[in-house]
DNA sequence: GGCATAACGATAATCGTTATCACTGTGGTG
DNA sequence: CACCACAGTGATAACGATTATCGTTATGCC
């Protein structure tokens, strides 16, 4: 297992300290404004090896991944594709129904993503 | 609306010929070893207008975008982490119950995509 | 036939991510 | 304490999928 160096502990503070679905520039950036410069690699590398560990999630989206705490329940995410704001939802019932639709198809699942696009509400308005 | 040109019908012969999920590499590949050159820039726009059209379908994996055949009742995915293969399967709860999720934050949704990640059945063999 | 226009194709550019590599910090070991 | 091993760091090159550019080509219409 990975150590958890001063940069990944300062990479996880800031996952940690918000709800926000981070993608790697975001965090350079954010280090750096906060007068902890790190390398746009040393980024990367430690978002690999905090969710190897277990310590963030991720989610893959069209065009980059986006990194958040994994201290909350697992859920899944509406994107709205106006403003690309991320809302977070659960649902015991399709998680359950995942598991017997993989069961029936002789699948050994390990993972899944759901992802829904369209409007948030805000962007309705318009 | 965009036409329907010479070197579009043959991408849409091929995904249509089977029942592949085919990336652009792919298919120009496929199209040049079938004697009809094309380039992969031409491929890229007629899989974005055939898209558009609806005649085709796509799902975005965490690298490429993959593309099949529009004529089939809807379904999610299943991809072998191990062998790559996708496996498809319709659940029509799920559908429901996002539907009711997204109604239930709100959110106006326009589409989705549940990937599930795993082995297949052939996988599980060793 | 001549034109307008959309599409084509070669190729450059873009962008997120990974690989390389010289260098640094840390944690044992003698 | 001095020395080593080695994982991690950071600047930067490389990569791979996709998009942009731009001169050329095909098609439909007057
Ligand atoms: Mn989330
Ligand atoms: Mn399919
Ligand atoms: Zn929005
Ligand atoms: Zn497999």
């Amino acid at each position: 297992m990975s150590k958890l160096t001063t940069q990944r502990q300062a990479i996880l503070d800031v996952i940690n300290s918000s709800n926000r679905h981070w993608d790697a520039d975001e965090l350079t950036r954010s280090l750096s404004d906060a007068g902890k410069p790190i390398g746009i690699a040393t980024v990367y590398r430690g978002l690999a090896a905090l969710e190897a560990q277990g310590l963030i999630h991720s989610i893959q989206l069209a065009d980059k991944k986006r990194y958040e705490r994994a201290d909350k329940e697992h859920h899944d995410h509406m994107v709205c594709t106006q403003c690309g704001h991320i809302e977070e939802f659960s649902h015991q019932t399709i998680e359950q129904l995942q598991q017997a639709a993989a069961h029936e198809k002789n699948f050994k699942l390990t993972g899944h993503q759901l992802v829904m696009f369209g409007l948030c509400s805000g962007c309705q308005q318009e």
